[in-house]
DNA sequence: TGCGCAATGAGAACCGTTGTCAAACGCGCG
DNA sequence: CGCGCGTTTGACAACGGTTCTCATTGCGCA
């Protein structure tokens, strides 16, 4: 499946690090867009291509994690831990968590080899109304 | 949870039906796009707005399965169950295999309201090679 | 310090999807 | 059986996110 791939030395530059302090800086899933505003809206100045290429090959190299909202954007993440894992994502204010279990990778794993499918890939996403937002809004 | 909702009584058409016919001949997901271009090849002359938006109603009544693909694109295809769901897609061919999981609903559920969430919902898609895929392109 | 090449930036190009609006059509009614 | 109304359609413009192009910039190394 060649992912979380080869580290291919990439070049240290302003912009990059840039992105990456951004990135540290928040703990939610943020649009590459979002993401390229805040930064100009600090100063500095970054071109939106740039954004976009320097999330990819992070995304690539597994710097970061992204998923799709269910509008086909892409938004990303710092990864808060290095191996595999899944978020609870508040479709109110954002507020994610991020969860691992080895029940459902092993679950997952096993039906898709059940069905004669090898190498094997997943994606969870679960999303739902956090404590503070599942009071108001009963959507 | 609040999905496949009221079957709001749909005006039957010669395109709705068309599309309808052309979902029950395949059992791959297939883009809108590329329904309509199948359509089309078939004489059958619909407009692609109108693919879309039975689609999206469709969906809507969970008449169809809709997931998006990685690169955000999204693929539909009937339901073969009435029930969630799940799928697991060979990435060589497209192969698409149902596939249920109590436990995994039931983790998922338990995982979001130990964080304080509700109204949980959630997507997983596995995906990998199939037997026939699995043997020769070993990328 | 000078070079070569990866990285960047600005904007155009892309592409899937959605919106617009007049015309076409299904349906219930008289 | 014809009529009118409201839904649905279709052609096409508009959109929004993402990618591409290509000249310019600036690392890293000799």
């Amino acid at each position: 499946m060649s992912e979380a791939g080869p580290r291919a030395e990439r070049r240290p530059t302003r912009q990059r690090a840039a992105l990456t302090d951004e990135l540290a800086g928040t703990a939610e899933f943020r649009s590459a867009q979002d993401i390229h505003a805040s930064l100009s809206a600090s100063g500095t100045r970054v071109g939106l291509a740039t954004v976009y290429r320097n999330l990819q090959a992070m995304a690539a190299d597994g710097e970061v994690d992204v998923i799709r909202t269910t509008e086909g954007e892409a938004v990303y993440r710092a990864c808060a831990s290095e191996q595999h894992h899944h978020h609870v994502v508040c479709r109110g204010c954002g507020l994610t968590v991020e969860v691992t279990g080895d029940a459902v990778e092993r679950w997952a794993e096993a039906v898709a080899r059940d069905h004669g499918f090898s190498q094997v890939r997943h994606t969870l996403e679960i999303d739902g109304l956090c404590a503070g937002c599942g009071v108001r809004d009963p959507r």
